[in-house]
DNA sequence: GAAATAGTGTCTATAAGACAGTATTTT
DNA sequence: AAAATACTGTCTTATAGACACTATTTC
């Protein structure tokens, strides 16, 4: 039972990264799906994924950069390890391990490529592996963690209202949070700077004030000191 | 660019798991350390770990199981995955993923062995590989989530009070928690069942309720709906 | 000025914490 | 009864939410 024996006989392991890119639409939260090239299930969409190269990439972290930026040309989202997928069960080529990347990134980011298809998270997705799974769990992630900290503010424009953010943090909850409450908290945690100017909707009432992340929380996130939240149902 | 060509090329990618066995003794949060048999790193110590076995191992978290089983003796643990820790500079071997987990125990269910060592997490440790940063990692999860969930109870023994609980809640948060408020707290979460008996320790005292957890939250945690935190710092 | 949404001041409701009381044990 | 800790009742304080008011824009 020495080490180099059991490198002898190792099966080899699949080793793969796989991202669950997300971006919130009108119509809810989107995960982006690319059209398989290669068997298994050629043609059917699956998540961006792929190999890990080791001459290329420095750590899985890299790898998951490198796929999106090679598959969807998205360069510098939020990125942040899920959690790993792993068996004899989850590949038909064998027994595979794939690190689970999540990013987040602007509506206005994404652009239109042949074989990407966005689909609504909450959608009965049929994908292959155990794609379904690692979707549901980045789902859930983002809403927990939506919870208590500023990782919304990462599905966001660069700039933004409070009125923009709050709809997006009671879509991600799914349910209204009091204005007043909501502005106290975003206050507290100090993660916004103002904007001067104006959103670009010329419309009849009172205009927005507008901010930006402060930069040094474009990867980090804060932790609000009691959440958002109202229910008092677990997660995560 | 196909995927069989690159199977070809792929060199291969060392995949491991390890484990960050914590316990909690009057003096502090423990961490089990195992003498290294084999190169590298012979005879350090280092966390429990080892490679993935595809024939034995359904999936990461078996091959975790298994290696807690076979290198400390422990069968039951809370066990929960961390994180993956994974490039080329972590192992001189070559490029490697380690999935790491952690495991929760009683102080209770340890038992010297040949080889096994306790460590201070807060001590300054030399460890091989990356294993100090998954030890800081898995320690700051544990911290975090003892912040709002019922967490801590598995490092309590089979039957405990609620002040034995509440010690083990301060020495992970690192301050003291309202009595009043921890019980209240601890009640809506509904998570203990009362239990015939009293604690060995004859003392002159009021002798304290006994409690286990509920057999349903063995392995799945409760969230409490505002957490049993003090201070504003945000973790995790 | 009407309509619409942004932003704020303030009162109310709820949850957390302080504190002191009662309860139960051994010596 | 004294001492020690377990447990609980209740008042105070802190935080969250409701609601109404002011502010700013276009038509």
């Amino acid at each position: 039972m020495s080490l180099h024996s059991e490198g002898k006989n190792v099966t080899q392991i699949i080793c793969t990264v796989d991202v669950v890119l997300l971006t919130l639409q009108p119509q809810g939260l989107q995960v982006a799906l690319l059209q398989r090239e290669h068997e298994p299930y050629r043609g059917a969409y699956a998540l961006p994924g792929g190999f890990i190269h080791p001459q290329e990439d420095a750590n899985a972290r890299a790898a998951a950069m490198r796929m999106l930026r090679d598959k969807t040309g998205i360069a510098m989202p939020y990125l942040e390890q899920l959690a790993s997928f792993s068996g004899i069960a989850r590949d038909p080529r064998g027994w595979s391990v794939s690190i689970a990347y999540y990013a987040l990134v602007a509506a206005s980011v994404i652009q239109a490529q042949a074989g990407l298809r966005w689909a609504d998270v909450d959608a009965n997705l049929e994908l292959p592996f155990d794609h379904k799974q690692i979707v549901d769990t980045a789902v859930a992630r983002l809403r927990s963690k939506s919870q208590y900290s500023s990782l919304p503010c990462h599905l966001m424009e660069e700039v933004f209202s409070l009125p923009q953010l709050q709809r997006v943090y009671e879509t991600l909850l799914g349910e209204e949070i009091n204005k007043v409450s909501f502005r106290r908290k975003i206050t507290e945690m100090a993660i916004l700077q103002e904007v001067e100017g104006q959103t670009d909707e010329r419309s009849a009432h009172r205009p927005a004030q507008l901010y930006r992340l402060k930069p040094e929380f474009r990867q980090q996130l804060q932790m609000s000191a009691r959440g958002f939240r109202l229910g008092h149902d677990g997660a995560n």
